[in-house]
DNA sequence: TATACGCGCAACTAATCGGTTGCGTATAAT
DNA sequence: ATTATACGCAACCGATTAGTTGCGCGTATA
């Protein structure tokens, strides 16, 4: 299966269920409430998305709590600071823009 | 289709595509060269990221080249901004922590 | 004008995806 | 002890995916 954090976030209601346990860990039936699907679908996205390590699970009694990972966010977030340094280039192209036609004032 | 960026990312040859482009616009053919795969291949790709707007097209004569819309990349940053509030957050709690460490110096 | 090149488009295929259904197991409530 | 709940696991299904092959249409080159 050998998914990476990229296809985890691809899909919509896996987006919702990390923005919904972000705040607080929560249980899949928990979950599941929050979304009309079944709780084995989201058990399904929840597997998928501890296998690549955005959540981890921590049992308690009977019920399993899903947390996220927060760290393991950053991973799309270094991802994308190589591009992020472009489109600050072109503000900073602008702002240079800007201020030669400042100095070009009298 | 209607496909959305963060399917647009998922798939890691368009990953690659992606960060080949943000240089310098290119052609299939160049790209293709890059990968091991058909230009065909490359082809489809390119037709799925010009479809969720993360890359545009100009012809040159008979040439297509294909260019990367880097503004298209901050809706994935505004996507973490929430996170990345949350992993910032627990910085700041371990700022507090020392800086009451700190105080509590003689 | 004839030939070669760059490309998009359509049809096809094997693999994968998201979801459902049915089951087994462990914990909690009666 | 019996029943109810919370959950994971495996088998299955239709829909989608990434990739291939073959084609046709323009644009260059000879």
């Amino acid at each position: 299966m050998r998914r990476d954090v990229f296809q985890a976030i691809a899909d919509p209601t896996r987006r919702a269920i990390i923005g919904l346990i972000a705040l607080q860990a929560m249980t899949p039936n928990a979950i599941a409430d929050h979304f009309d699907t079944s709780r084995q679908a989201v058990s399904k996205h929840l597997q998928i998305l501890v296998e690549c390590q955005l959540v981890k699970q921590e049992q308690q009694g009977r019920e399993i709590y899903y947390q996220l990972e927060v760290t393991k966010m950053k991973e799309i977030d270094k991802w994308l600071e190589q591009f992020r340094k472009i489109w600050e280039d072109r503000f900073n192209q602008l702002d240079t823009i800007f201020s030669n036609i400042n100095q070009n004032k009298p």
